[in-house]
DNA sequence: GTCTATAAGGAGATAGAC
DNA sequence: GTCTATCTCCTTATAGAC
């Protein structure tokens, strides 16, 4: 158990509050109470709410390389790392049925507030994509095939999932979770390029 | 061109302002200069923002109502109606890439403030997902088959423009959007219950 | 029904003591 | 590095004139 450093306490609660509350709507006053520290403190910090959405978009840009780079230790199979990536929904299901895709509603809240960090926010789905898209050209180059399309079907299971987020939240349907999570994985199974 | 009442023209300016904006970074000011009127003349027709919202919702069902009763009288086949519904994302890809999709965004939002009202956008979502299921139905029924699953197609398909919107909205990829749109209506094609 | 004026509270941000 | 005190601006909401 390493010490956190107040900076790294203040990114990690305030990644949590924007995931659950949103940007807009976390104040410095909510993650300064959170950490058990003094408004004027936080500014020795961060100059600028900016410079903490800053700061949390790195975190979890770091944070998703470091899952991804789980994943690939993890399964050998393309295919068995592409459904690992799927299975984030069941494991994450809780959360996701009240709050959303931290990713995907971040990206929406900043698109709607026209912010310049909505396209570094959107970076974390370009982690996905690419690591996904390297996933199904591995597979296709296995099975003989030319791995064309790999990013077209990497976006395609990033919406796919997205949706599912979506939905899942709105109606806090946990069997509609479920069911979409077991289609997208016979989705990945009966793909030609994936065929064992 | 009837004129509207004040009311109703504060209800339709909210409706595109948190559609654009968010519901809570858009403030009494701004609908109240959207419409060239007092913030104080505001409070005769509204006594709180949430009530504000109430009415908004209230407008978009009934939007979505008429919207659906369109493409029932405009097309006679389910396939086709189910079709008109996946081609709103085409209709509106602007504004979906710059805002994502009004439903889903909404419904995203309030669930994070923890409001009241977001059951009741979910009910946009739920007037869809009856809908559609009543087109597949009726389909899975002209090809003899069960309509057994009609309702998880409809949500199937409901998450699947989600997911579209939103990644569409985050990388502002109107070219995904459009072959996403494309193989959504080969789906709906190939449905067996749907086949001709 | 619409306006101006204003209250009361919370936001982001700063200054300066310790 | 952390605190208290404070500033300014903007928010929702109210009171009362016209």
């Amino acid at each position: 158990m390493t010490e956190l450093s107040t900076r790294a306490q203040i990114v990690e609660n305030a990644d949590a509050l924007f995931y659950e509350a949103g940007f807009e709507a976390t104040s410095f006053a909510d993650i300064a109470q959170a950490l058990g520290i003094s408004r004027g403190n936080f500014y020795y910090h961060f100059k600028t709410k900016d410079e903490i959405l800053d700061a949390v978009i790195r975190r979890r840009l770091a944070l998703t390389r470091s899952l991804l780079a789980d994943w690939e230790a993890e399964h050998q199979a393309p295919a068995e790392r592409i459904i690992a990536f799927i299975n984030i929904l069941i494991a994450n299901r809780a959360k996701i049925m009240a709050f959303g895709c931290p990713v995907g509603t971040l990206s929406t809240e900043l698109a709607k507030l026209d912010h310049a960090a909505q396209s570094r926010a959107a970076e974390i789905f370009g982690l996905f994509r690419d690591w996904l898209a390297g996933q199904f050209r591995l597979a296709g180059q296995e099975a003989g095939a030319k791995g064309v399309g790999a990013e077209a079907l990497a976006l395609h299971l990033l919406a796919r999932v997205q949706g599912v987020a979506v939905l899942a939240n709105a109606f806090r349907d946990e069997a509609f979770l479920c069911s979409e999570v077991a289609a997208l994985e016979r989705w990945v199974r009966a793909l030609p390029a994936l065929a064992h």
